[in-house]
DNA sequence: CCCTAAATAAGAATCATTATCTTTGAAGAA
DNA sequence: TTCTTCAAAGATAATGATTCTTATTTAGGG
């Protein structure tokens, strides 16, 4: 998983730096969707003197080299995806919880309905189905 | 339109302001789901005096009283949405364009899928589809 | 080991949004 | 229609997430 992240920044001619690995660690160990804050206090333990201005830093340039994603939510602060793959998110409708959820074979029908349904004046890049609602178990 | 709208908010026991209802006009006719800024802005001519904090006040209230919905941007700036029956979202992927997607079948057959397919855990109340991708027309 | 561009730290600045507090006015009652 | 009252609006300060600036540090190539 940090080689993999190690490997990554190599790649993209970014430098591998404690800080850098410390936030994308975090995003991946906290898993659901953090904010910056949420970063910044579950790393203070091994990184206590870390900048504030550092973590949105490092976050915006690895959401701009493909190493994380933003989620869209309906609130004015930033969330942090570390899983790339196709995924959709489960929001509550209560609450500022969102988990994700995988299905392939929803992917494949919306995959096949939009094929055969081209949209006017515009070429799809991703589809993503935002599923509002409410969990009925504690929270993981 | 507007009749509608006063009528709603007599039935939700809102007073029924020059503010509100300019605001809300607003944000159907400006049509591509304009932040508050820019409800500010198209206002202007009509209401030189409005109050911002009035704006963000109103905007809130009215979603809250289900009169306009918050559209999920991957943005810390809120925009609204007049359009309250079940459509979907075209995101352009290089700008911050969004567009309403309104397609029946489609809903017809994700309802059916989630009907079929019940989440572990998780109670739907809402199925919304984010689309990215490019607009190929200019903004109309 | 050195050098240097890139990255980080610290703290100030920005700016969308919220809060506070006073004044206004919508609308029901008289 | 006028009166009354409480919700709503206006003005402006405060907040807080994010961005910027500048000095300092450091990853990593030579
Ligand atoms: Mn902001
Ligand atoms: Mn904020
Ligand atoms: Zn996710
Ligand atoms: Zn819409």
């Amino acid at each position: 998983m940090i080689t993999f992240f190690r490997e990554k920044l190599q790649e993209k001619g970014l430098k591998v730096t404690p800080q850098r690995v410390a936030i994308y660690d975090a995003i991946v160990k906290l898993n659901n969707h953090p904010t910056a804050e949420n970063v910044i206090e579950y790393i203070k333990a091994n990184h206590p003197n870390i900048s504030v201005g550092t973590v949105y830093k490092v976050l915006d340039s690895l959401v701009e080299n493909n190493l994380l994603k933003k989620v869209k939510t309906e609130k004015d602060i930033m969330r942090y995806d570390a899983v790339l793959s196709n995924h959709h998110h489960l929001y509550c409708a209560e609450t500022d919880r969102i988990e994700d959820y995988e299905d392939e074979k929803l992917n494949a029908i919306i995959n096949d309905y939009f094929n055969a349904n081209l949209i006017k004046n515009f070429r799809v890049q991703d589809i993503k189905l935002q599923i509002t609602g409410k969990f009925t178990n504690t929270i993981k």
